[in-house]
DNA sequence: GTTAGCACTCCGCCCGAGGGAGTGCTAGTA
DNA sequence: TACTAGCACTCCCTCGGGCGGAGTGCTAAC
């Protein structure tokens, strides 16, 4: 991600500043004449062309055609977002909807992030995204085999207001008494984080009678699954409807092949899960291989919920997208997210 | 719904089914030449010509302009679908499908649905949407209150694998005696309906000490929740990345607003739980307030899972739907949910 | 009641002209 | 050497007019 480009010097880095933020807030090519006006940099538009036309060269801008003004091309916009001042400042109707929406107290972790992505998408015109943080550090508060006639549901409760079930076919030889005794036994891990218990789990089952042993086999792989998201890792999403715009100027197949993506919650979890820093990441266009054929870009910042466990949360949009507030709006929300779990957990 | 309309003799029938058939396939507006080919009446186009001026006076037809064809509109639509004989044919390669997907035992209703609504976007090229059946005839299995720190977790899980939970302030009164006094005091419940169980622990509610009175009242209010939905009630959406398709003819607004409408559970649920009868249901356009700005037609199924728990099914689409082949899909495969539902139950 | 024939309407498309935005280049200036 | 003014050139976009065609509605004949 951190090409060894060449240090554009001021005056380029301005110019290119003026285009990505001009063509932002008009979609229009951008020329050299609005360029010279805009960026006040106090030279003719007859130099804003040379230096447009160096940029051209390295790759930072493009041409739909001969006479046009120039767009910024994905290099283009990494280097603006680069090279953006890290605090976008937020308006402050923005602040004050951020402040109401976590004047509460935090319960429930998959609400406040369901109501989180909707204020997100809300602020930046973009889809709100998240990934709850994974089980691996939470402790589990409950773990229960549940006796449900042809099938057993294992159930954990995790500290932080996490539910995990899943319902297994139950064979034959699982007979409640082996149920009830798997599950005495079980209780050893309550307290342990997820990834602990599922190793005590392990070890259980090799002590085990044979009879229980499988179950306690099951309960480990629930914990397994919580703890990789393989299949309820759900992504949260919001405000989609956004993205369908007008305004933005996607095509219809490219839209249509977005929202497929938004829907095929594994392929998003491993864009989201491939950026990870500490402070917000930015992904534009096809610089992640699944993102290739989106014209999309993605926002994203981590959140820490509890001690260590770390979710993520942001916004997709369009390439030609408004960085410097998505930025600060993924920002903050994120930062607040963050406090509200701290604070929550100070409670505890 | 069931308009006083005039019968329309079998010949004006067939032009407008003619009209709609051709209609939906091509999606140009239909032209009498057309109809008197494809319909095979054996008259000339000259006596379609009437038959349409006619369909038109009526409000069946309508014309873009002057020397165009014909299109339906939401009233000639109407008519053409309660026209329509009951048993639209699957191809070969849906019933195949369709008979994969339930070749394995339903376990996990939740699951299940979520899969079958996959399954009818697949199957329709638009989205798919269902509501889960209402807990209210659900026999609960297991009643919790999970001590979670400062706050308190309400649990329930149902018969059909259903869990329910909720996360409520544990003001200070509720001290660990009194949350395990009650814990013991509301398990008369288990194996009693939600309905039953609701009304239950508001007559222990009565009788409990004052300690574990609101805490009784707090479990029947999530069975309360639960029952009607309120909160939970989340309606399973999938494939709507096919609306976004090239072919369907939505204006960019409109596609807008229906994604919102897909994003607002509750206005959805409306909408869908306004929709029940025994079989396979039709709102065309703004036949439902709900549905008015979409130009957006509904189909759905009911389907029991349990005695007489009754959950929807259907698809979303272009109000220029293909309704024989959806009606017939989204009828089969709310008939295998029932079905599958039945041999789980059986079973038990 | 049906049909053939026909005038008429109106859309969609093509075409070419004109305007305009923006470039790239060249020559001149500080 | 760096910048600027000027200018020719390119290419898109739009607009208007002129078909061609699809489809209608009507009339008159069967």
């Amino acid at each position: 991600m951190a090409e060894a480009r060449p240090d554009l010097g001021p005056r380029k880095a301005a110019v290119l500043r003026a285009v990505v933020e001009t063509y932002v807030r008009t979609s229009e090519p951008v020329g050299s004449e609005a360029v010279a006006e805009h960026a006040g940099l106090g030279v003719s538009s007859a130099t804003i062309r040379n230096e447009m036309a160096a940029l051209e060269e390295l790759g930072y801008l493009s041409h739909p055609h001969t006479s046009a003004g120039r767009i910024p091309t994905d290099i283009g916009y990494r280097h603006y977002v680069d090279a953006l001042p890290v605090g976008g400042k937020l308006k402050e109707g923005q602040r004050r909807e951020i402040a109401a929406h976590f004047a509460e107290a935090i319960v429930d972790l998959e609400e406040v992030l369901k109501g989180s992505v909707q204020l997100l998408s809300r602020l930046t015109q973009y889809a709100g995204l998240a990934v709850p943080p994974g089980a691996s550090e939470e402790q589990i508060v409950r773990l229960e085999l549940i006796d449900m006639g042809p099938s057993l549901m294992v159930l954990v409760v995790g500290q932080h207001g996490r539910v995990d079930k899943q319902i297994v076919d139950r064979p034959d030889q699982f007979d409640p008494k082996s149920v009830a005794g798997a599950e005495r036994r079980m209780q050893a891990i309550r307290g342990q984080s997820y990834t602990d218990a599922q190793a005590t789990l392990l070890r259980l089952a090799a002590e085990a009678p044979a009879s229980e042993h499988d179950l306690l086999l099951v309960a480990a792989d629930v914990l397994r699954i919580a703890v990789h998201g393989e299949r309820n890792a759900h992504v949260v999403v919001g405000g989609v409807a956004n993205l369908a715009d007008e305004t933005q100027a996607w095509r219809r197949a490219t839209l249509r092949r977005l929202f497929e993506t938004l829907e095929r919650e594994q392929d998003l979890l491993h864009v989201l899960q491939d950026v990870s820093s500490d402070d917000v990441q930015v992904t534009i266009g096809a610089e992640h291989p699944t993102t290739g054929d989106w014209e999309a870009s993605i926002v994203t910042a981590p959140f820490k919920a509890g001690d260590a466990t770390v979710g993520t949360i942001g916004v997709v949009g369009p390439t030609r997208m408004d960085y410097l507030s998505a930025m600060a709006s993924v920002r903050a929300v994120a930062a607040r997210l963050t406090q509200a779990a701290a604070e929550a957990d100070a409670e505890r």
